[in-house]
DNA sequence: ACGACGTTTCGCCGCAGGGCGAAGCGTTCC
DNA sequence: GGAACGCTTCGCCCTGCGGCGAAACGTCGT
């Protein structure tokens, strides 16, 4: 139509719930096998496959076999690049029903984002962590560092372990009921596993928000 | 399925070639009525009408009604830089016949970019018109700034018109096939105009490929 | 008042494409 | 070798949605 490349291209291949949510999982720069990315995605294998192929042929992702194993990642930066500036101008959700209201205020409150944590409770800990110095101050799609190992860091229990293999340490999220970044990567996956091992949040059925327990809200109550 | 916002709603948006169209032509701020936008996107007047219905339903797009005419418009800067970051994602087309390979060398030298030159020859333009001060340092999706009006300005007949109501002077537009900005806004037009205008080139029927004429081959080579 | 015009609504068609189960293929483990 | 496992291919169903013409609606010009 236009001497420019494509839009409608790439964009059709974000624009399916099941695309978008591989797509939104591997934003943090990791690999992950092809079951994974089906279970997130909430499909089964076949259609994952078919899925992960279209990304493929598209340029969004990149694969590498291992074994019996397909591990997807994203091309490149500027994918992910596309993939936020898309996901900013997408409209929080929106409420049409009482239940659909609940949900929401339960997600806003505490919820998984993929595998760490985000909604309020996870801006009070980032915060938390910022201001003793353990982590450099965040940034939304950026890869962060973890500078240290204060009081806070010390009472969840986090071990200041090296980055392991590709994934970053640290990572901002952008939290889109809050619009600030909190932590992701590395960091992100262990605070989340941390709350659940000790019991801290329990996880809900049928959506991805967390309860946060009293133990657990102790806990935050300490860190201020 | 997450609590973030919905990556693969405002995606959908943008994967359809009609609304992809309609927002590639709105990239430079402007605002254009339902009817253009139909004719842009190559679709008739229902098709559009519902096709811009849901881009200003998902926030992509805003509208201001003015008579019995319509205007739509990018609803802000962040609706530009996701259809840029897209863009930048998107394959160069492909070749995959001889008479595509043609039509591909044709739209690579000299083609419209909606309403402005794109190619080889508006990047030789773009080069000159820097270089001699009449025009800012070019930045891709960037309004730029008319600084002058050197000769090879006063060759090509540019007046140096303040930017008339809400559409940018000049605007920095990614070429595709060189992958580096040329003049889009409202001196982009300009110049589109006077090359039409004076014969030194004419618009090609089937695509949007224009011919530089003899007469505008010599004005080039007189840029230098 | 009338006709021209830009836009929208309605009703209908047609198809691209997402979903799954069953079955096939290659790898790993014992 | 055989069983378990991860992934892919195949065949099928079925919904979503883009497309259009006809007609309605509102605005403008005369």
């Amino acid at each position: 139509m236009n001497g420019d490349a494509d839009l409608s291209y790439p964009a059709r291949l974000m624009g399916e719930p099941a695309r978008a949510a591989m797509l939104v999982a591997l934003l943090d720069g990791g690999a992950r096998p092809a079951s994974e990315l089906a279970a997130i995605a909430g499909v089964r294998p076949p259609t994952a496959s078919a899925h992960l192929a279209q990304l493929v042929e598209g340029g969004l992702l990149v694969d590498r076999r291992l074994g019996r194993h397909r591990y997807f990642a994203l091309a490149d930066a500027s994918v992910a690049d596309a993939v936020e500036a898309v996901q900013r101008i997408a409209p929080r959700q929106r409420v049409t029903s009482l239940r659909q209201s609940s949900t929401a205020l339960r997600l806003a409150e505490l919820r998984s984002c993929y595998d760490h944590l985000a909604g309020r409770v996870a801006l009070v800990i980032a915060d938390a962590l910022v201001e003793e110095g353990s982590v450099a101050p965040l940034v939304a799609g950026r890869v962060g560092e973890i500078t240290g190992s204060g009081p806070v860091a010390q009472r969840l229990g986090l071990r200041p372990e090296p980055a392991s293999g590709r994934r970053p340490a640290v990572r901002g999220c952008l939290d889109w009921t809050e619009r600030r970044p909190h932590v992701a990567g590395a960091l992100g996956a262990e605070i989340r596993r941390v709350f659940l091992d000790r019991g801290w949040a329990t996880a809900l059925p049928h959506d991805r928000s967390l309860k946060l327990t009293d133990a657990g809200r102790d806990v935050l109550a300490g860190l201020g």
